[in-house]
DNA sequence: ACGCAAAACTGAATCGTTTCAATTTCTTAG
DNA sequence: CTAAGAAATTGAAACGATTCAGTTTTGCGT
């Protein structure tokens, strides 16, 4: 049915191994033979077999990116980075989402290791890296994707969580709010943590600020209106005056539960601030302050540090790039 | 380097034929048989060859989805659906955005083509479905995408956009409003050309009200914006009192642009209107109205045509499939 | 015209899985 | 215990692109 190399070459009154460099060495063909094959390929429909290519190759020409939540924007712009930076080199990038599920998490690397992808992007949902580890002893490459890699036994792209959570909660300190509220979860997630750390850092450096943990099950709206409501129903003197959101989902969610209860007022009675600054923050109710993550650099520092060491083999160096995040205020803490 | 089937044959001391059995119809081979083999698989870590695989299937057994904006969260909820429904029939979802580049929905649909993909899912860029014909006279089954076909050629699965548009502008018009702005564009995608001629059926219906159309590049938060300073910055009896927008995201920079300028009051100054219902309209500064369609049963919908047609053979019934809008009233309009 | 190196081209072997006709082994009725 | 049929197993062929050692053609200096 589809057409093979082989008929592009028997049309064209060549062999085989011609058609083949005529795709991918057409230098070493003479000009006339390119013209003739590339009319042929053209008339004929040709479409090459990728999986055949890749059988012979023995890799394929693809990443393997794993996200923790493909519906969060902030993740869309890694991998809009990502993708932007593989295909500029000839790579394409298969996507997918573990929601902070090991299951899952296995399943997209099983996929990929069937693929036989040239490298393996990933933001682990825990710490258990083991995985990671027999994929990279095949042979695959792996970098972590917004997450540090503790004993540089991985190269990784990630931004100082811990600094992030700081200037967070200085800058809420530094406002005058004394009761701090985190809102995030589930711990085992290591940017959540910290994001903790470095928020508890801050206020343990003050004499009369406090700092109590809302933990989520997870990243999302509705975990944050969950913990907006309760905050929300809290007494006068148990409620805080500042919430620190994990993520911006979260205090989307937060702030959709405050304001809906109407009682309290952002920031007056409770300023907030969350975290990855994906672009809806800027347009909500009350425009939240957040802290920024350069995302689509991440991808692509991402990627160029999966093709170093896919080209250096083995023996790659090990690269550790540490983005500096950014507080962004906006009328939520204000 | 790489175990392979042959590894296997040979330390468990059967043909690859039979490891062949074990792995896809473990039903004919004897129990023990399958149990060696399954704990020599095991203790090699034998992982597939999946362009072996489809290298003799001749097929993939990936779907390819082609979307306008894979940063619009109304499509990341279409692909979340549909990789939800492809991978529980053992499918896999290839992702790629067009970015309403022609060039780069071709681009994508040669990879798709490369791959040898099992069914193409597409929100086409423009009318133009000639490549597509293509494709699916080679073999391919289409599904077009939040878009119907107009002549019934091709199996689709959409939102009835005129009647979105009539339910957005009935809604303004009903509430008052007579001079209505319609923002979005280009006007060459269909879903856009649609939602405006249900706006201008309706207001061609009542005697009074007028509608002006301002055309946006893309339908993004940005021109949003800019229609919206532009909006904010017209003299008063020249200023729309309401604003139906093509999309959210438009709708969010038209929002964010009039609050910014301080002058207009959304809703008393301009109601305004958006199309998808994103999860982001509800907690923008003033929650937004908007056009709500079912994004993930779009998606799972279109993967059980595409299914259908992949197993019916050339001689499928092409089936469309059009689900009716709704209006969602928020802060925005009321 | 001749020799020779460079350029162009050839085609069989290869990648790893699946398939299927052929063969061997097992069951069971008589 | 045997024959026939079922069940289990085998292994070579096929999928289609690429590679590379080997062969043919071209171009050039003398």
């Amino acid at each position: 049915m589809a057409i093979s190399v082989r008929d592009v070459a028997r049309e064209a009154g060549v062999s085989v191994g011609t058609v083949s460099n005529v795709l991918n060495r057409p230098q070493m063909v003479a000009p006339a033979t390119v013209a003739k094959v590339t009319a042929v390929i053209e008339q004929l429909g040709f479409v090459r077999n990728d999986a055949a290519r890749q059988l012979r190759a023995g890799r394929s020409h693809s990443f393997g990116l794993v996200v923790l939540d493909a519906r969060n924007p902030f993740f869309m712009d890694i991998t809009h980075g990502a993708q932007e930076r593989a295909l500029a080199n000839g790579y394409t990038v298969l996507m997918g989402a573990s929601d902070d599920k090991k299951s899952s998490e296995s399943r997209l690397l099983e996929l990929f290791d069937e693929q036989r992808v040239a490298g393996v992007l990933i933001t682990p949902v825990d710490t258990d890296l083991s995985r990671l580890w027999k994929i990279r002893e095949s042979g695959t490459p792996v970098v972590l994707v917004d997450r540090g890699s503790g004993d540089r036994s991985f190269s990784s792209v990630s931004v100082d969580d811990v600094e992030g959570g700081r200037l967070a909660a200085a800058h809420l300190v530094d406002g005058g709010r004394r009761r701090i509220a985190f809102v995030g979860g589930p711990l085992e997630i290591e940017q959540v943590a910290h994001r903790l750390d470095g928020a508890r850092s801050v206020v343990a450096g003050t004499s009369d600020a406090v700092l109590q943990v809302y933990e989520t099950t997870s990243l999302s709206v509705l975990e944050g209106r969950r913990v907006g409501e309760k905050l929300a129903a809290l007494p006068e003197n148990k409620r805080p005056d500042a919430v620190f959101a994990a993520n911006d989902l979260l205090a989307l969610g937060v702030l959709q539960a405050l304001v809906m209860t109407g009682k309290l007022a952002v920031p007056e009675d409770i300023a907030l601030v969350g975290y990855d600054d994906i672009a809806f923050t800027e347009s909500a109710v009350v425009p939240i302050s957040s802290i920024r993550q350069p995302a689509e650099e991440i991808g692509r520092t991402a990627v160029d540090l999966l093709l170093r060491e896919a080209e250096a083999g083995a023996d790659a160096v090990r690269e550790q790039f540490v983005f500096a995040p950014k507080l962004v205020v906006r009328a939520s803490s204000r």
